[in-house]
DNA sequence: CGCGAGTACGTACCACCAGTATGTCGCGGT
DNA sequence: ACCGCGACATACTGGTGGTACGTACTCGCG
């Protein structure tokens, strides 16, 4: 049975919508359009993510919410998954430079990792951040792919205050070491951050973890200070 | 326009199958082939979900591994999600006994820790529990959900070696301080296990991890010992 | 200035999938 | 013997991600 041909009938565009942006200046006012669209698409993406997650999240909200039609979410990004992975990148990028602008004026790494400590534990209550990174980036993009984006963004500044550290004490460590204490700094105040964002007076949590990593990190300079061996293993704990 | 009242025509059942498990003794073999269904269909999801993902596996392909129907799933369990906090709830068990029974024989507090965490890391590395629990049950279940669930395995586990860790110094504290610590270990050894079962050569990882936390112990047995204040905040750090 | 081509979308359609409504069978209590 | 209810099975629906294809507008080139 042949399929009858299905009357495609007569495709009536929209009205031809006015342009999305203004500035047409010289050098393709095309390209500025495209761009704004594709701007759009992420902003009521990141949205709608945030509120919603991205489950809860349909294509036709978020275009619907940009004011276009899926042939152009298609058009810009291979699928839902491209289109989280901007959004997460955005707002991965925006963390780290937060981070980054509160590392910069210390030179004294203890201070350094205090001030970055702050800055974490701030830009991880961001509901854009806490959902679209810490809850749903490691389920939806899979656990490599986020710690591929991860690895050059926030996890860059936190390894860099972790290195900084690290290169206090008199010892040396190899790359792989110091890669370990980043991540294990890094899990810890994600789930820090967490608890904080989640409590019910984040205040006084915020205050509680800064405490308790503090109390992490003088017990970490003593033994620096000290020139402590770093052990190979458990085991030589007296 | 009335609905033709579409013609539910003639349900006919499966073939009655044969019941899924022996023992038919007394006290009901209605409730014990019940149970099994159930059982079935959480093993089915349980390996589907860790090798799959939550969005990954359909239900029709629970179903039919399980080799029921949807009728059933949806008799024992009320959508989906409810099916996988049924597998999380039993991957979080099975890991919370074997934890605990590494932890039953020590007595020193520093040997608990030390056993706990090797325990944990090697929990951490089973596909199930890092896709279920670690991966996507933050995700899935949303994080309030999640840490209700947590809070009486796993998690209670971490908390009992941190809190006879933390009582072995001369100070006291108060249980929100206790729950700080122990949530940040928790994420620490969460993205630990999962640093080192991403890891080429997980074996030295693990080396390296069990170094690298057992160092961040020192310290902490350090300050223990020499009875350090516990800051109230950063700022009281020298 | 004309025009061909390609970009930037819009429209219609499909396959699939979680969830629902409704049916039936047989165990178990009376 | 019988019948109520538990334990499923079946058919169907709405919604959703993805695709195939069509069109208008722009930009560069002759």
């Amino acid at each position: 049975m042949p399929k009858p041909a299905k009357s495609v009938g007569k495709l009536v565009p929209k009205v031809p919508k006015v342009p999305r942006v203004g500035v047409p200046g010289v050098g393709g006012r095309r390209a500025a359009f495209s761009a704004s669209t594709k701007r759009d698409l992420v902003d009521v993406a990141e949205r709608l993510f945030t509120e919603n997650g991205y489950a809860g999240t349909s294509l036709d909200s978020i275009v619907a919410g940009a004011e276009v039609t899926k042939g152009a979410l298609y058009h810009h990004f291979s699928g839902k998954q491209a289109l989280f992975e901007a959004v997460f990148e955005r707002v991965e990028r925006d963390a780290a430079e937060r981070i980054q602008a509160a590392l910069g004026a210390h030179a004294d790494p203890w201070e350094k990792s205090l001030a970055g400590l702050r800055a974490f534990l701030d830009v991880v209550q961001e509901p854009g951040y806490r959902r679209v990174v810490i809850q749903e980036g490691p389920a939806v993009l899979g656990y490599e792919r986020y710690r591929e984006l991860e690895e050059r963004s926030t996890f860059a500044n936190v390894l860099d205050i972790v290195q900084s550290v690290l290169d206090a004490g008199t010892w040396r460590l190899d790359e792989e070491m110091k890669q370990i204490f980043a991540r294990i700094f890094f899990g810890a105040l994600a789930t820090a951050g967490e608890t904080v964002s989640i409590s019910s007076e984040p205040e006084a949590a915020a205050q509680r973890v800064e405490a308790a990593i503090g109390f992490m990190l003088s017990g970490f300079q003593v033994l620096v200070e000290n020139g402590a061996d770093l052990p190979n293993s458990l085991a030589d704990r007296p």
